[in-house]
DNA sequence: CGTCAGCTTGACTCATCTCAACTAGGGTGG
DNA sequence: CCACCCTAGTTGAGATGAGTCAAGCTGACG
């Protein structure tokens, strides 16, 4: 199921050095030197596909960059509704916060290989690297813009808008990864989407038949083809 | 209309060793020297009630810690719509992310006093200090927190529980002031609430209504008493 | 004392939810 | 290899929470 490129070699001891994600990631930040010095705490993990990877509240023994697979940051309310406040895609970053417990569970949606470092030994690395440090600051900053974009779009948008500005912003970030933006492999469920959304899974499933009624997308097995772009961007309400 | 503690000789040159709110805002991390230098960079900035203190896009040339008063920080759709990410009370920073131009938009709700540092030389500092930076990094990982929060409250909640959420969120963060937990003021119209939970204002002025003829809350002029916290918590739904 | 912004309330509408039936693959075990 | 089951998805019909539109109230301010 998962493609080649993560076989278990492909960074048995923690290959920094030959990361495929590293440009992405806030390992970007260092040189090879530092690198190196990461490297001796990297551990590979790897979680298979609708399994827990860790949960709100839970000891934060280890902080992760995903190399591989996707996964569902979220959390619950007591009587069990639930809001995934993002996907993670190959390159995103678990545990931002440094803080001694999780403030969110995390699921792999498919099957998710991840670079695993302990949490005080990284942090550790993070006090001796202020440049580390600042790379940190950065992507937290980059998240809590994303985490405002995303309120907007719970507080104040149409079912439609959502699932076009859920859409356009997955293409945007398979784009980054260099995947296809007309084939998006969507590896949620429709419950995962509406969880996203702020919707039911009806919605999220009915909007998807009317955007492809109108020739904006072709919803396929898995994934959805954007036939469209700039009608859906209109639709977004940007 | 401001409560005495806001005469302008408040902190006139850019004291912060006798500020306020300096144990809970970011300059916290300071030793007395750095204060020192933080200081030489300080400018008291005041702000009439309803009016903007920056917008979205434009250049961010200064970074900002509320002294006094209440501010709004939003974003706009193309079409007008609003949502409100967070209100800010004294000891909140803007402009945590450093970054070239503002990320959202911000007015003063009603009057508000803050001090004002040139973001070059401010992020100068930064990199000089890196405990500092430490302090802004947990500062952007707890309101990254805070957004997850409400994007729950947004995307899963029904108006009761937006209301009653907003309520406690709002009292809990007064009563870290040391501002009363029973007699809530609020400075924000129902327009301003309503843009924060994603409502309607009729929406939140109904079920104001509604929690006073439960009896769980006094609805008084610019402001709210909290009858029964306890039911409020419970309808909250955690 | 008049005007106006902010708030409340009522009546009605509608977007989205709820409940339910049905379909399509994929995997499993006899 | 087929029959079954189970998960995921689609679609329909009806219910409803929140929105919309509109009227009226009230205290602040000029």
């Amino acid at each position: 199921m998962l493609p080649e490129s993560r076989d278990p070699t492909h960074c048995p001891q923690g290959r920094c050095s030959v990361c495929r994600v590293r440009s992405v990631s806030v390992c970007a930040a260092l040189d090879r030197s530092e690198l190196d010095r990461l490297e001796a705490l990297a551990e590979n993990a790897v979680f298979a596909g609708k399994t827990t990877m860790l949960m709100q509240g839970d000891p934060a023994d280890a902080v992760y960059t995903i190399t591989e697979g996707t996964a569902r940051l979220y959390r619950l309310l007591p009587d069990g509704r639930c809001q995934i406040v993002r996907f993670l895609l190959p390159g995103d970053f678990i545990g931002l916060s440094l803080s001694e417990h999780y403030a969110f569970s995390a699921d792999a949606v498919e099957p998710v290989a991840a670079c695993r470092f302990g949490r005080s030994a990284f942090s550790g690395l993070v006090d001796r690297m202020p440049h580390l440090l600042r790379r940190l600051h950065e992507a937290a900053t980059h998240e809590l813009t994303l985490a405002q974009d995303h309120m907007v779009l719970l507080g104040r948008r149409t079912a439609e808008e959502k699932v076009a500005a859920f859409l356009l912003g997955l293409r945007k970030r398979l784009g980054h990864l260099g995947r296809s933006t007309v084939m998006l492999h969507l590896p949620m469920t429709r419950q995962d989407i509406a969880d996203y959304l702020g919707l039911t899974l009806e919605t999220v499933s009915r909007t998807f038949s009317k955007l492809a009624g109108d020739k904006v997308i072709l919803v396929v097995r898995n994934g959805i083809q954007v036939l469209n772009p700039r009608r859906l961007e209109d639709l977004a309400a940007a």
